[in-house]
DNA sequence: TAAGTTTGCTTAATCGTTTAAGCATACATT
DNA sequence: AATGTATGCTTAAACGATTAAGCAAACTTA
C-alpha cells in the first residue's frame, strides 16, 4: 500500500502541531479554542489528502477498538446466518466492526475463539456459547469483560443473554396440535442439557400433561452432531418412530432438525397432515416447499441481534446491570399443523 | 475488564527489560543470545501471569494486523455464508482474523464497506464486488492494496480472482438438456454487465448455436434487488412465459433466480421434468425437496474459499504477480434435467 | 598485555494517535 | 502600572509492543 496521509502531515501542510489537527478533527475546535481560520484550514487539507484516522493507534491510545465478537455455532448455517446479519447491521449503525468466528458447537474451538478475540482486544462479545463452555465463560465474568449470550445461556452464571420464550413457544405449538385434535405428539430435540433445549423439552411437557396427555409423551433426542449426522441419526430415529405408528404429531425443537425429519418423512411418504401433523422450528425456504407447507415456530431474529448489540455495547460503556431480555416467538400457522 | 499483563510486568518481576522478555517470547532468545537461566525465568513467569501480548500494540508497531476484510453480498444468504465459512477457516489456519461486511449489491455500500475496513488497516481484502464499482477498485490498485476478487471481477481490471468456469458451467448444462431432448430452453438470469453473468449468458448461447438451436434462445433478465423482489419479479416473467408455452426447459443461472423460479414452477403446478426440465445454481436443500429433486450446476465453495484466502495471503506477503484462477464447477445430475 | 571477540544485557526510538500541561501574547480590569 | 484572564498555540507523555544500537564484563587470541 502507499503511504498513508498521517496527521503529521497535515499538520505540516498546515504550520500546526499534531494536536491542534487532532483537536480540529475531533470536533474539540470550542473547547480547545482553536483560532477559526485555524480550523477553516485543517479542515481543508484534511479533506483534500483524505485523511483517515489510523484506527490502530486510537485504539492503543483509547483503550477501545471499537470491535465486537460474534462467536456462533456456524455462520454458513442460515439462522446464524441472518442474526449475523442484524448483528452486523445494528453494530455498524453505532460505530461498531464484527469479527465472526464459529464454534461447530465444540467448546475447544470456543475457548480458542474467545481467547483470540480478547487477544484481538475486543471491546466485547457476543456468543451461542457451545456445551461445556461454563469454565471458560466463569473467567471471562471474573475478568470483567462485556460479553451477551444470544439464543443460549449458562444457569448458574449471571449474564446478559437474549433468549426466545422457550418454554412458550413449544407450550403453544403443543396446545395448537391438541386444539387440531393431536393426542400422540412427538418431540424431537437434541440430547443436550443445554437451558434453552430443556425448557423446550419443558413446554411440551407441561403442555402435554396439561391437556391430561402426559402418558403420551414421546421424545426422541438426536445427538448434535455436524449437520450429516444429525441428518442420519434423525433418519434412523424416525425410522423407529414410524414403524410403531402410534404418532399422529412431530414437533421439531431446532431447524436443523426439522430440516432433517422434512427428509425422513418424504422417504416414508407419509401424508402432511393427514396421517401426521408437523411443526418445525426457525423457518426455512423448504418449509415453504414441502406439501404442505410447514408450520413453525419462528424467532425474531432481527430484535434478537439488534437488542444483543444493543445490551452490549451499553455493557462496554460502563452499565453494570445485567440484562435478561426474552423475546417473544410467532406461531406460523400452516396446512401441516393439522 | 481487570488490567491485563503487560511485557513490563513480566520484566519488573523478572528483574529484566522489556526488551528480554519481547525477544524470548518470539523465540528470538537464540539470536540475541539470552541467557539460560533468564529465558526459563521469563518463559516461567509469563506462563504464571498468563501472559497473552496486545495485538494492537504490535499491529501498530509492525503495521500489520492479521486480519482480512471479507465483503459479500449478504452474510445471511447460504452461498455466502458457506464460502466466509471456509474463508474464515482457512484464515484462522493461517493466523489471520476476518472482518466481514454485506454489501447487499449496493455499491454505496461497497465503497463505505471499504473504507471502514481499510481505516481498521486490514491487511487484505476479499471481495464479492458490486456492480459500478470499479472507480473505487481503481483506487485500491492504485494504493496497492492487497485484494482478491471472489465470484465476480471487473474486466477491465487486472486483478486477483477466484471465479468459476461460468461459461463451460452453462454451456455444458445446455448441452446436457439438449441430449435429454430439450429444444426450448430459456436462460433466466440476472439483468446486469457483471462479467461473470455475462460469461453464463455466452455459455448458454453459444451451445444453443453449437447444436443449431439459435433460434430458440430465450433470455429472461430478472432485475437484481431485494430477495423478495426477486422473487416478485421471477415469479411476473415466469407468468409470461409459461402463458406461450413454447418451452420446454429452463435453466437458471443464479441461486436466488433458482429457489424464486421453483417457487412460480410450483404456483403452476408445472410437471417437471415432463412438461420442463428444470437446472438450478449453487444448490439448496430445496432443490432435494422439490418434487422431483432439481438437477443443478454446483460451485466448489471450500476450494474458492481457501483459494482465494491463500492468494490473498500470497499477496500480503509482498508476491507481485495476479493470480487469476478458475474453478470447475460440478454438475449434479437429477430427475428434473429431464 | 593489548586488542579483539563473545556474551548478556539495557536504553531508547518507533508505530500514529490523544490529551494534559504549559507557554506566550493580547486584552481587560483595578 | 500591575495584575488577572482569555486566547491560541506547542510540547511531550502516553498507549504496549518491537528492535536497532550500544555498553559492560568476560573471555580469546596474538
Amino acid at each position: 500500500m502507499t503511504k498513508k496521509v498521517l496527521l503529521k502531515d497535515i499538520a505540516k501542510k498546515a504550520g500546526v502541531s499534531t494536536a491542534l489537527v487532532s483537536y480540529v478533527l475531533n470536533g474539540l475546535e470550542k473547547e480547545k479554542r482553536v483560532g477559526r481560520d485555524v480550523v477553516e484550514k485543517i479542515n481543508k487539507i484534511a479533506k483534500e489528502l483524505n485523511y483517515q484516522p489510523n484506527q490502530i493507534a486510537r485504539s492503543l491510545r483509547s483503550g477501545k477498538t471499537k470491535t465486537i465478537g460474534l462467536i456462533i455455532a456456524d455462520i454458513s448455517n442460515p439462522f446464524s446466518g441472518q442474526i449475523a446479519r442484524f448483528i452486523e447491521g445494528e453494530a455498524a449503525r453505532l460505530g461498531y466492526t464484527v469479527i465472526i468466528g464459529s464454534t461447530d458447537e465444540n467448546s475447544t474451538k470456543f475457548s480458542s475463539l474467545i481467547d483470540s478475540m480478547l487477544y484481538r482486544q475486543v471491546d466485547g462479545l457476543i456468543m451461542a456459547p457451545a456445551e461445556g463452555s461454563s469454565q471458560k465463560i466463569k473467567k471471562l465474568v471474573k475478568e470483567q469483560v462485556p460479553f451477551v449470550f444470544i439464543d443460549r445461556y449458562f444457569p448458574g452464571i449471571s449474564a446478559n443473554h437474549v433468549v426466545l420464550d422457550n418454554y412458550e413457544a413449544t407450550y403453544n405449538a403443543v396446545n395448537y396440535l391438541i386444539a387440531h385434535g393431536r393426542k400422540n405428539i412427538c418431540l424431537i430435540i437434541y440430547k443436550t442439557l443445554a437451558v434453552h433445549m430443556q425448557q423446550r423439552i419443558l413446554g411440551y411437557k407441561h403442555a402435554m400433561k396439561d391437556n391430561g396427555l402426559e402418558d403420551n409423551i414421546i421424545v426422541k433426542e438426536i445427538p448434535r452432531r455436524s449437520y450429516f449426522q444429525v441428518k442420519a441419526d434423525t433418519e434412523k430415529n424416525m425410522d423407529e418412530l414410524f414403524a410403531d405408528k402410534k404418532m399422529d404429531a412431530l414437533l421439531f425443537a431446532a431447524n436443523a432438525l426439522s430440516i432433517s425429519g422434512l427428509y425422513a418423512i418424504r422417504k416414508h411418504k407419509i401424508k402432511v397432515p393427514d396421517e401426521l401433523a408437523v411443526i418445525g422450528f426457525d423457518g426455512h425456504e423448504v418449509f415453504d416447499f414441502f406439501e404442505p407447507p410447514i408450520a413453525y415456530i419462528k424467532q425474531p431474529l432481527e430484535e434478537m441481534g439488534t437488542e444483543a448489540v444493543r445490551i452490549l455495547v451499553e455493557q462496554i460503556k460502563g452499565v453494570k446491570k445485567t440484562v435478561h431480555t426474552e423475546v417473544k416467538h410467532q406461531f406460523i400457522s400452516r396446512e401441516s399443523g393439522g
